[in-house]
DNA sequence: ATGGTTGCTTAGCAA
């Protein structure tokens, strides 16, 4: 199973780009982050026609999440449904193949301290007790998407321009370690474990051409998986040409049946 | 250097 996520930055301003890359990679299974659509104006019928189907969890203006397949994903749920009031998109799960996929779209946090930080640290104990109440760690789990977390300073460009902000400031960090205890492996950085690879570039300051950049989407597998995990990349072109979201995609290849 | 850019929505927010 070749397996990616990507966060698009609006799926309508990335809809020819997305199309081609599935084209250009054919992954299994695609899951995506900041749709910034209600699910009626997600591009469903062009996706159906490349052989895509669709879990979504749509928003207006904001979040939205979803998990495209090239088999009809079983078992769709939507949402933290954790009892707490929380209008933002920000979770979508389903089955495919045998595989539990849940796409993830953690909270930013804009600055370490403010009423948004502390969303993002809360909404990082919510998945860890979504985890808990709803699964095992014996099965075949992958949670990925925009952690917005760089787990370490290998993966950031220059840690000390970011040392501190909410990508890398160690509650964060901690949140994010917490998460994984319950039974997560990064994936990526097993097959990959040099230095110099990132997933996003800030639009501001020329992030991509300064090479400014930190990894913060990941491809998380709870240990069945990581044992079968045999490669992964970052497709950094994604990142270059005309109109790219801000986010570059991550994939992984999984050596299921 | 409180800058810079993008997307959604149309002046301001979020990233």
């Amino acid at each position: 199973m070749k397996l990616a996520t990507w966060n698009v930055n609006s799926v309508r301003a990335r809809e020819e780009r997305l199309l081609a890359f599935l084209d250009r990679h054919r992954p299994d299974v695609l899951c995506l982050q900041e749709l910034k659509v209600v699910d009626g104006d997600f591009p469903l019928v062009r996706l159906r026609e490349k052989g895509y189907f669709a879990a979504i969890h749509g928003q207006k203006t904001y979040n939205g999440v979803a998990i495209l397949a090239r088999s009809e994903p079983e078992d769709v749920v939507c949402g933290l449904r954790d009892g707490v009031e929380d209008p933002q998109a920000r979770l979508v799960s389903a089955r495919v193949d045998g595989v539990r996929v849940i796409s993830v779209y953690v909270p930013n946090g804009s600055e370490v301290g403010s009423d948004k930080y502390a969303y993002k640290l809360a909404w990082l104990k919510r998945l860890r007790a979504y985890l808990e109440q709803h699964h095992r760690p014996d099965e075949r789990i992958v949670v990925c998407g925009d952690i917005n977390v760089a787990p370490d300073d290998i993966d950031v460009a220059r840690p000390d321009e970011w040392k501190d902000t909410v990508l890398c400031h160690a509650d964060a960090r901690a949140g994010m370690r917490e998460l994984c205890a319950w039974g997560l492996f990064d994936a990526f950085r097993k097959c990959r474990p040099e230095a110099g690879l990132y997933s996003w570039w800030d639009y501001r300051m020329l992030g991509f051409p300064k090479g400014n950049g930190l990894r913060i989407d990941h491809i998380l597998v709870t240990k069945p998986l990581l044992e079968q995990c045999s490669g992964a990349e970052i497709d950094r072109n994604e990142r270059k040409g005309k109109q790219p979201s801000d986010h570059a995609p991550v994939l992984i290849d999984l050596a299921t049946s």
